[in-house]
DNA sequence: ACATCTCATCGAATCGGTTCGACAATGGAC
DNA sequence: GTCCATTGTCGAACCGATTCGATGAGATGT
């Protein structure tokens, strides 16, 4: 390569990455050769010389509790946003656990790393820890000493869906949240966004409940609700893949959209009538993440939570209540 | 490292890789190093030196017509299999298309690549051709010279389901399908599942007819369908996230399961009842397409179709018809 | 005209392994 | 006791970039 444009090694790397002065007609020179020849730099011997690999790992999750297109999108986010900064993803599963963090962080494969789906005691937080790796976590575990992490704000989006409903009105609401398995291993994201359900009913004196609900629970949730909250007018539903089948739930019991008012958090599932909604912004997080992720890759930055506030789409499936 | 355990790099580099002989008291005293070292080898010199990462790329398709949780489970079954050989996953997105497989084999970021949702004519096999860097599709194009792929054998499972419901005596069935982007697209999954469920149905002499079908045009085939074929009693659905409504759809119709007999292609939704259907081996086709591809990386490989042998199971939404 | 400074480029060391040829020690075979 | 093969280990070259100090050529100041 260097030999093709007759010129040195040293000098084909300095045009490549800017990081000294090349005369103009030098650095066509070499363009030309790296054209011609087709010529792409080796990334093992950069990351040796260089000490950076530019990739990093996203350890996404595979439980079969969190909803899968959900988290494709922030996986997608996360590529996307990695490849405009020169970066590539190499992809990790929860199969290897910790170790897998030690691994890629060990044999140097990657500048840092991005966990999704953190729970409050997550076993991966002491390791990222221990490990001196640049990492950016979506989600907030308890103790966030030290750790930067990126979510939306399901605290605010709690609130934020039964302020929406208490001005229209209501003053009987339900909360239909994730599965019973995904609270018992606390995970952060449901468990904030109960609380602030619950917080902002209390304030709006609201009478609220919240339920847990799985695929095959579904039924009986929409059952017990019917029987036990007659006076119910207003249900956020926290569960994507289940409200489509929820709503057909409570319809069977007469109980329909709009009559019944509906506000969903997370994507917009397709189907009539579009609900009002709190949007789950995946592009943001990850590009947000990955953002973060490179300014602690380059450069000590400073830890932090970062929370996107929810922005609620008022959609007609929640109506005023006289 | 070497220093640590009093012996030369060399012989590190033997013990762990086991490419000649060491004698059993060195291996330990190495052993130990490393152990008490954490040692890990670093990753770029490795591939530098042995000109082989240890990586492959999986590309997956982020299609907002391919079904995720599909897709998901093909990536963490590739994942899964690459690791237990000691490799590690790049993620590729569609995002870079033919550039991104460019990219990984010039700079010797990868060893190989599988390339999953591939098309009857796509435009990354003539770039995989011309690369020489190990490739297995997971699909089937139309020329496959020279390919190596993998898949689900789709038209011996449209044609199964037909041979099913007519064994059950049935001689009037439909198909229904994917959105129609997908065909359009000639996805090569899609057009062989319907090849196969036509032939069969005209080798058993059952009148068939089919149908593609998108989630906001479920109850416009089930519609067209109890108007236009009357007398129709077997239903084959190869739509996964549209099969539950669609039997909603039919339900509304007064036809139920097992009334109708419903035979599902894909994994299983689920939903009461189970569903008679042939299920999708992802995790199968994820081993399958990692064993080749190691195959490839050392070692001129065969190259070939493979078609996993689809196994219909019976659950009793598929009913005898007098 | 001379010292100084800047700009562009080069050479050499370095990153941390792998691999091959060489070599010493050991053990049989004759 | 010599010769040869085998086994275990080492040394050195090499993989292909990056990076830093050095250097030569011009430009600038005086």
């Amino acid at each position: 390569m260097a030999r093709h444009a007759g010129v040195s090694p040293s000098t084909v790397s300095y045009v490549l990455s800017g990081k000294r002065s090349i005369s103009e007609a030098t650095t066509r020179r070499v363009r030309e050769s790296i054209e011609a020849l087709g010529y792409q730099p080796h990334a093992g011997a950069r990351s040796l010389a260089s000490r950076r690999s530019n990739v990093i790992a996203l350890v996404i999750p595979l439980r079969e509790d969190v909803h899968v297109p959900v988290a494709m999108r922030f996986a997608v986010s996360v590529v996307t946003a990695a490849r405009a900064v020169d970066h590539d993803v190499l992809l990790l599963t929860q199969g290897e656990g910790p170790d897998g963090l030690r691994r890629v962080a060990g044999s140097a494969m990657v500048d840092g790393v991005i966990v999704m789906d953190v729970e409050a005691d997550d076993a991966r937080v002491p390791v990222l820890r221990s490990l001196d790796l640049p990492s950016v976590l979506i989600g907030v575990p308890e103790d966030t000493e030290g750790l930067t992490c990126v979510d939306l704000d399901f605290a605010a989006a709690g609130a934020a869906c039964v302020h929406h409903l208490a001005d229209l009105g209501h003053t009987e609401v339900a909360f239909v949240g994730q599965p019973p398995s995904v609270y018992e291993r606390r995970t952060g994201f449901a468990e904030r966004t109960v609380a602030g359900f619950e917080e902002a009913a209390v304030a709006r004196g609201v009478r609220a409940t919240s339920h847990p609900c799985s695929p095959d629970t579904v039924r009986e949730v929409a059952d017990t609700l019917v029987r036990e909250r007659p006076g119910l007018t207003g249900l956020i539903v926290h569960n994507e893949p289940s409200v489509g089948s929820l709503l057909d739930a409570f319809a069977e019991h007469g109980l329909t959209v709009p009559e019944l008012s509906v506000v969903a958090i997370g994507p917009v599932p397709p189907g009539v009538p579009p609900l009002t909604s709190v949007d789950l912004p995946a592009e943001e997080v990850g590009a947000r993440a990955v953002g973060l992720l490179m300014d602690k890759i380059d450069g000590p930055a400073h830890a932090g939570v970062t929370l996107l506030e929810p922005r609620l789409t008022a959609r007609r499936s929640a109506t005023t209540r006289a």
